[in-house]
DNA sequence: GCTAGCATGTAAACGGTTACATGATTAG
DNA sequence: CTAATCATGTAACCGTTTACATGCTAGC
């Protein structure tokens, strides 16, 4: 997932650690903060396994920057991860988050609508939150209010983002 | 959190793994499922830190049962945890949600409202999602038409949640 | 005879959190 | 002079994922 991440924002400009986090940070970055220790890290696994480059700056008075750029391998991995991804990635909201964030960069409309109706087939699917006996509790029936509040909470959601796939997939096909 | 949904599940009725299992399946299993790997070492963890007593029942037909049940520290631990969460059980919306599945174990109206109050804060935070130099991005102001669908559908999901908060933070004072 | 469901576990690999560590420049 | 910002990293610990492993019963 922040692999994910670091090549969806290098895809488009060369970077060093410290602009990246910046960037990690706008995207979410209060919900869930990213930690030095997770992410230069995942840079030298990245330029390991040939997704990155890395060449050394001088920095703004501070420790020389290490600049990162997407290899071909590694624009490859990232275009091919948005085009396949994984069922975690569709059913995991703040996953499918991620994906959203850099799904522009695929290149066909019809690749990036694809991707949209896999996550409304999930959201269509009548799993809606919470289930008791095997099958969905629903609001109403539910005592407690707090799961009450789950639930509600939960269809609201699901409903605003219904609304928008419907609407950004028929935007892609026109 | 793992933890926090076992003790939270048995906090009512003493289970065995399995059913454990299910139950937390249920409640958005759908979304990211357990797996014995996670859970059965849970469980052994728990036990370990004295927070849960275990014993064996024949089960139907298949292996033998471990029943688990809170001890009194367990008991205490997942209070303290619904009382005093962290930050990140606030900001983590997904934390949140299991937080609030637990919530009503809380004793004091007062206290359950307490926690609410702080989501609410949060929310309230001039923070809403994406964030690009220094502030938040308007999805009016964005060109990307799937980070303008992540920004609307934020915006929808958190007026959801604050008009539920609201509501709840009100029952529960009244 | 086979599959699905019941029921439990272990072990390696992986990735993230937390804490520690360093050091320069700029603004108050 | 001191705090914030810039900029990078390491190491221990912890929990999760994934894969492997076992074995019984009930229903088709």
């Amino acid at each position: 997932m922040l692999e994910l991440t670091i090549l969806g924002f290098l895809y488009e400009h060369p970077l060093h650690g410290y602009e990246l986090k910046a960037r990690i940070q706008g995207l979410s970055g209060h919900v869930r903060p990213v930690s030095d220790g997770a992410l230069y890290p995942a840079l030298t696994r990245l330029v390991k396994a040939g997704k990155l480059d890395q060449r050394t700056e001088p920095g703004t008075g501070a420790a020389p920057r290490r600049i990162l750029s997407l290899t071909d391998a590694g624009r490859a991995a990232l275009l091919d991860h948005l085009r396949h991804p994984k069922d975690a990635d569709i059913t995991d909201g703040q996953r499918f988050f991620t994906l959203l964030a850099f799904l522009g960069h695929l290149p066909s409309r019809a690749e990036q609508a694809a991707v949209l109706r896999r996550r409304q087939e999930f959201l269509n699917a009548p799993a809606s939150f919470f289930y008791e006996e095997g099958r969905p509790v629903r609001a109403e029936d539910e005592p407690d209010l707090f799961r009450q509040g789950m639930l509600r909470i939960a269809r609201a959601t699901g409903n605003a983002e219904k609304k928008w796939l419907t609407e950004a997939i028929a935007t892609l096909e026109s």
